[in-house]
RNA sequence: UGGGGCGUCGCCAAGUGGUAAGGCACCGGUUUUUGGUACCGGCAUUCGCAGGUUCGAAUCCUGCCGCCCCAG
């Protein structure tokens, strides 16, 4: 099993950096780049709290991860260098994190994280050490297509991590190798086997990777108390239904949680806001958003207006049509979340993508034609 | 101490003699490098309490307790 790394020298001339998160996935991908006979060095990223996440396994880049991915290095016989990037994480990942939850958004770090400290400040740190390119274990593809930069979907739809990648630039594109995009998990599993990788059968990551214990409640009020302030819930006409312990336990679009029974149906968390510290809930109906307009738009498409798009890194995407900031769905969309990302595809061709901004739902545009 | 009504799982609620529907909430699971959603599963040996009638009662009878409404 080969896989081209699209490299602009002859192999024994390039030199390949690799992030190496110490899970299954990027170590694989390093050992596939020392099958091309270049160079290569695993840079890992200690991103948070190396104290408490040591026993952590299935979380990435910190305590124990970062001594798998030490061991995959020295199994691979490659240079391993592990940085410090922990305040930068802080900054432009946790704090962002926080401060969404506290303006009542609902924020997707992996996409911050990859956006910035993973993709800026690791692509630059790789073309310090002079590298030819700089390789991760995501899922997902890049093409050249009559000379065109793509951005795909990764081969294995449930694999897929585009979502998350929505903010890579031309240039980072440019700069970077997806070697997984075209396998199964379950080829990369066999291949760490092989090799005889411990993390071979190492569990995937999942949750949020700097939150140990899947309480990131707990994180965000502790950064930011006022989110715990306890607040009324109320309905879309503003009765008082019932109390709650706090804006951050809640995202819209949520069902469970709410606890109020005697219900015909179902309520749902319909908007948020924090600075009155009230929920307002409603049944799934009030939930049908039209339209969005998302900003800080990253584009790697041409003049694409008819797209698929996703809120959301799972779910399939849905048919929509982009005009300007605005996007409209051909459906009516549920739990469209601001703080979440809009990322616009053409079939499996990441067209680009950008922030949930501002939702504007079915019950509003009816509204608005009445008094029309 | 006049009249009427009501008390079934945390909430709403079916069931009026045949051996406790359903919804909401809650809990668990599945899925998942964000939050959610969705789906699957669990959830009253018991019907305010105590007696009685009956082969058999949440359902009929009696008493008690509690709550509500209308009159005073």
């Amino acid at each position: 099993m080969s896989v081209s790394f699209d490299l602009r020298r002859p192999p024994r001339q390039a030199r390949i950096v690799v992030a190496m998160s110490g899970g299954v996935d990027s170590s694989v991908a390093a050992a596939l780049a020392t099958r091309t006979g270049a160079e290569v060095i695993g840079v890992t990223l200690q991103l948070y709290d190396h104290g408490e996440a040591v026993r952590r396994s299935g979380a990435c880049c910190a305590g124990q991860d970062i001594y798998d991915a030490r061991q995959v290095a020295d199994r691979l016989g490659i240079a391993h260098y592990v940085l410090d990037y922990e305040s930068r994480f802080r900054g432009g990942v946790i704090d962002r994190f926080v401060d969404e939850y506290a303006r009542g958004r609902t924020p997707v770090p992996c996409a911050s994280c990859n956006q910035g400290v993973k993709f800026i400040d690791l692509v630059e740190f790789a073309r310090e050490l002079g590298a030819d390119c700089l390789a991760t274990g995501h899922y997902v593809r890049r093409r050249v297509d009559h000379g065109r930069l793509e951005l795909h979907k990764g081969a294995d739809p449930r694999r897929d991590q585009s979502y998350f990648l929505f903010g890579t630039t031309r240039d980072q594109l440019d700069f970077l190798r997806f070697p997984l995009g075209d396998l199964p998990k379950d080829e990369v599993r066999r291949i760490a086997a092989d090799l005889g990788l411990e993390v071979a059968a190492k569990p995937d990551s999942q949750d949020i990777c700097f939150v140990p214990d899947g309480d990131y409640a707990g994180l965000v009020k502790r950064l930011r108390p006022e989110t715990e302030a306890p607040g009324e819930i109320v309905d879309l006409d503003g009765r008082v239904l019932g109390r709650h312990r706090g804006v951050v336990h809640f995202t819209i679009g949520q069902r469970r949680g709410i606890e109020i029974g005697g219900q015909k149906e179902p309520l749902y968390v319909i908007r948020i806001e924090p600075e009155r510290a009230r929920i307002v809930v409603g049944p799934r109906h009030a939930l049908a958003v039209e339209a969005m307009r998302v900003s800080e738009w990253n584009w790697l498409g041409e003049d694409q207006n008819e797209a698929s798009v996703k809120v959301r890194s799972l779910a399939p995407a849905a048919p929509a049509r982009r005009a300007g900031e605005w996007v409209r769905f051909a459906q009516p969309e549920y739990g469209v979340a601001p703080g979440q990302a809009a990322v616009l595809y053409d079939g499996t061709r990441l067209l680009g993508g950008g922030w949930i901004a501002e939702t504007r739902t079915a019950a509003e545009s009816a509204m608005d034609a009445a008094a029309a």
